[in-house]
DNA sequence: GTTCGCCAAGCAAGCAATTGCTTGGTGTCG
DNA sequence: CGACACCAAGCAATTGCTTGCTTGGCGAAC
C-alpha cells in the first residue's frame, strides 16, 4: 500500500468529486445499464479477493477483469477499501435475503427452522457466485474500522435470526448448551468448511 | 508487495547464500544465545502477522520489533515467506508437543482423551504467546505452495492424533457421525473462537 | 433537424510512497 | 585473523490513487 498521498489531500473544492454519488444512483438516464459496471466490479472483486486475498489483489487486477484500465474503478468507488466493503455488504444482503426467504411463509417448529438455517448457511457459503461471504471471513482484518461498523450492523441482523431460533430450542429443552455459545460454535463449524 | 524481483532471481552461485543454514543450527559455538535472535524474529513475526496479516506486516515492522534494521532479518531467513513458514512450523511443533504431553502417561478411555484434545486445542489457540497457530488459520493463503508441503506434513501428524481418538469413539458407538467429517467440524468450531 | 452544452463513463499517463531484498562494510569476540 | 551478526544505504518493482482529457449519447434551443 502506498499509504495516504499526503500532499494531494486538499480537495480544492473545484472538481465535483465524482465518486461521491456512487452510492446514490438517483435519476440516471439509463438506470439498468448504468449500475451494471459497478456490479461487475463488485462481483469480480469478490472473486479475486477470495482467490488471492485483499492485499494480494491489485486494483489493476480487478479493473482488467472487467475490461477497464487501472484508474477507472475509482470512478465508481472512492478507494479500494470501499470496494471491499461493497463486496461484504452485497454478500450479507444476499445472505439475509436468502435466509429470510427460507424461513418465510407459514410458521414452523423451531427444529425445522434450525434445519433450514443450517442448510441455507451452508448453501450461501458454497454456491457458485457466493465469494462474497468467504471474503468476509478471510479479509475482515483488512477492513478499516470506520467501515466495519456498517458491516457489523448487517451481521447483527443475521446473527439475530439464528439467536432467536436457538433461544427457542433452548427454551424447549432441545438445546442444553448456552444458546449464544452454541451459535458461535455451529456457525464456526459450518464456516470452517470454506 | 513488490512481487518477485525477476531479474535478481539468478543466484549466480557466488555468494555463500548465508541464510541457507538457518534451518539447520548444526554445530553452533554458542548454541544458546545464537538462536535467540532467530527465535525473537519468529515470535515477533507471529505477533505481527496475527495482528495485521502477512501482507499487512512489513519486514521493517518485524525488524524494528526486535531492535534490528530493515535488512537484517534476511541474515536469518532467505525471504519473508520462509519467515512465515517458520512461524507456522513453530506453532505446529509446539501444538504437537503439548498435545502429546496431554495424552502421555497411562492409558485412558477414549472419552477422556477426547476431552483432553479439545481442552488442549483450545489452550493452544488462546494461550498467551500462541499467535503461531492463529497465523496458520489466517495466512495460509499467503504461503507459497512449495512451503505448504512441509507444513501439511506436520499438520497431518496433528490430525492423525485426533482421527485416532475419534475413530475409537466411533467404534464404541459413542460418535454417530462420520469420524472424518466430525473432526473437521469440531476443529472448525474451536478454531472459530479465534 | 441540426447545433450546442452537458454529463456519465472511462482512458492514458504518471506521481509518490512503499516494500522486499541486496551489497559492501563494520564492530566484536574467540 | 576470521566468523558471526548486524548496519547503512539503496535499488527495482509495485501499487493505490490523481489528473487532465476524450468519447458517446441526451435533451433543449434554434
Amino acid at each position: 500500500m502506498p499509504a495516504k498521498p499526503r500532499l494531494a489531500a486538499l480537495p480544492l473544492a473545484i472538481a465535483p468529486k465524482r465518486s461521491e454519488r456512487a452510492a446514490a444512483p438517483a435519476n440516471a438516464p439509463s438506470p439498468a445499464a448504468a449500475d451494471n459496471r459497478r456490479a461487475d466490479l463488485v462481483r469480480e472483486a469478490a472473486r479475486l479477493f477470495r482467490e488471492k486475498g485483499f492485499d494480494g489483489t491489485t486494483i489493476r487486477d480487478i479493473a482488467h477483469a472487467v475490461g477497464m484500465r487501472s484508474g477507472s474503478p475509482f470512478y465508481h468507488f472512492a478507494n479500494k477499501h470501499e470496494l471491499l466493503m461493497a463486496v461484504m455488504e452485497e454478500g450479507l444482503r444476499l445472505g439475509l435475503d436468502r435466509t429470510e426467504q427460507a424461513l418465510a411463509g407459514t410458521a414452523m417448529p423451531a427444529t425445522e427452522r434450525f434445519r433450514r438455517l443450517v442448510r441455507t448457511h451452508y448453501g450461501i457459503l458454497h454456491d457458485s457466485g457466493s465469494d462474497f461471504i468467504a471474503v468476509m471471513l478471510y479479509d475482515w482484518r483488512s477492513l478499516p474500522a470506520q467501515y466495519k461498523r456498517r458491516i457489523i450492523e448487517l451481521k447483527d441482523r443475521y446473527d439475530a435470526i439464528w439467536q432467536r431460533t436457538l433461544d427457542e430450542l433452548h427454551a424447549q429443552g432441545l438445546l442444553r448448551a448456552d444458546a449464544k455459545l452454541a451459535r458461535l460454535m455451529i456457525l464456526g463449524a459450518i464456516n470452517f468448511s470454506a
